[in-house]
DNA sequence: GGGCCGATCAAG
DNA sequence: TTGATCGGCCCA
């Protein structure tokens, strides 16, 4: 294909939805980011690190629904993270948007983030990349894709080289550490620093 | 109703 | 390395 079909990207494999998400660009609240950075769960196969894997709950419930839908959760009594719902219809798969590149609406970026003086760390890290975008609970359930929602998803300006994909093991998840679900564009300063889950002593 | 912990971040 | 800070979920 010419040009990246999103809406079937997202229908099928979670894995390589999550792939073809990198590069794609996302807009809301006056700013747009080139995503370097996501992360596949699993909605099948006992994927013990997804939100989808106790059921279904008034909180995922969005991600039993179709594809293109932004599941935002709210973590660690402060940060918003947002996730794209890939998958048929009732599989519960997402990708968590990991980190992008602010590519346009770089004052209001700032603006939201007055703290950070460097343009790279604007929205590198799932929280920064909402806090940057002005993400939170009210993107809930809105439709990525048909630009009826204050978020909108659009496939990258450039095809991006297969080569620069690069995977490892997701961040901060204990279980299926084989599971190399975290691709990001190898050799962007956007993607944030891999820290390996610690285990409690 | 109580308690635990988290798909994080920034400061020390 | 640690504190901030609170919603969701499990268990009683």
């Amino acid at each position: 294909m010419t040009v990246l079909d999103l809406p079937e990207l997202l229908a099928g494999p979670v894995d390589r939805a999550a792939r073809g998400l990198l590069g794609c660009r996302l807009s809301a609240g006056g700013v747009t980011v080139r995503l370097t950075e996501v992360e596949a769960y699993a909605g099948f196969g006992g994927d013990e690190a997804s939100h989808a894997h106790r059921g279904r709950t008034p909180r995922n419930a969005v991600m039993f629904g179709p594809a293109g839908f932004a599941y935002v959760y709210f973590t660690y009594g402060m940060h918003w993270c947002i996730n794209v719902v890939c998958g048929v219809e009732g599989e519960a798969s997402a990708v968590l948007l990991r980190a992008g590149e602010v590519v346009e609406g770089l004052p209001v970026a700032r603006e939201r983030r007055p703290s950070v003086h460097n343009a790279r760390d604007l929205a590198r890290g799932p929280a920064r990349l909402c806090a940057a975008l002005g993400i939170d609970r009210s993107v809930y359930g809105t439709n990525l894709l048909d630009g009826s929602g204050p978020a909108v998803l659009e496939p990258p300006l450039r095809p991006v080289p297969a080569k620069t994909v690069h995977s490892g093991p997701r961040v901060g998840v204990t279980g299926a550490l084989d599971l190399q679900w975290r691709f990001w564009l190898d050799g962007e300063p956007t993607v944030s620093a891999y820290r390996r889950h610690a285990p409690r002593r």
